[in-house]
DNA sequence: ATTATCTATAGATCTATAGATAATGC
DNA sequence: ATTATCTATAGATCTATAGATAATGC
């Protein structure tokens, strides 16, 4: 039964909103073309219809899903604000959503160089977006300290969500969240 | 032909090196036990004499990456020198040896939880390393600071190797030094 | 006799392709 | 007639096991 055009790609568009959250939140390789397939209601033959390769699939994804998470953001009025709302519970806790480079991390730099500008656009965007904070609150921008700020933030929530330890995952977070909010 | 006990002992150690290296440089999931034991230079059959399972091997490999990246670390005289050496290029690039937290991130998290103690034993010792080394500068200790000081470190070099721009990646690397280093 | 390793292979899984199907769109 | 999807499967790869081999260690 063939859909129509419009519904084909609404498929193509479900195929990509799957992969993205199913690779962050099991990563690339332990996802299969199968899996994605099945998670947006199709069988996994019907997938080389759409996309050339697993791998072509993957860069559509990730792109797709960088730009979700930046573009559902609100606006923070300061960037304690940010930081409270990056490293909440609830993110930590939810990984199908958020922040790629904290989902995938080093699995990014094993992508072919060729599918990695999305990536390098992407943190650029995030030091911007501290930066525009730091002259809504302190005064002038200071790039370097954006950078590491953001460092902090995916660093912490790496850590959060690779620990065992509750305590130890809710310190990571409170006290990074405490540290960047004093603006030192 | 079968090895003294002695040298028995020995391969053993050696397919948790190799392992070490190459899942940290590949990821987990990238790595077969078939490469692990080329790696080593046995043949794959051989591996389940020595380990249960790919996963008893990843939980062994891992630990021993991280006492080994501890270990061979010299005493540091500042932070500031600790951050030049975890954030140089020679971290960033050589990606088979360091800090396995960065090299598996959120790998780590993903991990059966059963396997997981070692990570939290691993980041409390980072955070103290870096704790005395607060003491041994700036004066008292400040356990707030050290958590969010290591998430930048782990985060600038998660980014640093994810960008595909080497003009970025250095400048990651170069202003979360900086900041750091300025005792912020 | 025990055992570390090797050869060979079973069984599962994963990417990708081929051909059939049936409804759309010219 | 075109084409999005489905069924079926080829081919590769990966974990794990079984049985053979040959030197060690009691």
């Amino acid at each position: 039964m063939r859909p129509t055009k419009e519904q084909a790609n609404q498929n193509r568009q479900r195929i990509i909103d799957t992969a993205g959250k199913l690779f962050r939140e099991k990563g690339i390789h332990a996802v299969g073309v199968d899996d994605v397939m099945k998670g947006a209601g199709l069988t996994h033959g019907g997938f080389y219809g759409h996309f050339k390769s697993k791998g072509d699939l993957a860069a559509e994804a990730l792109s797709h899903a960088m730009d979700e998470s930046l573009r559902s953001e609100q606006d923070y009025p300061s960037l304690a604000a940010l930081a409270e709302t990056y490293l909440s519970k609830a993110h930590r806790d939810e990984t199908e959503n958020g922040c790629t480079v904290a989902s995938l991390g080093p699995e990014l730099a094993r992508l072919p160089s060729g599918k990695r500008g999305v990536i390098a656009s992407y943190i650029r965007k995030r030091i911007g977006q501290v930066e525009a904070l730091q002259e809504k609150t302190g005064g002038k921008a200071d790039r370097g300290k954006a950078i590491a700020d953001l460092s902090s933030l995916v660093g912490a929530l790496v850590m959060a969500r690779a620990v065992d330890d509750e305590a130890l995952s809710d310190e990571i977070l409170a006290e990074t969240i405490r540290i960047i909010g004093s603006n030192r």
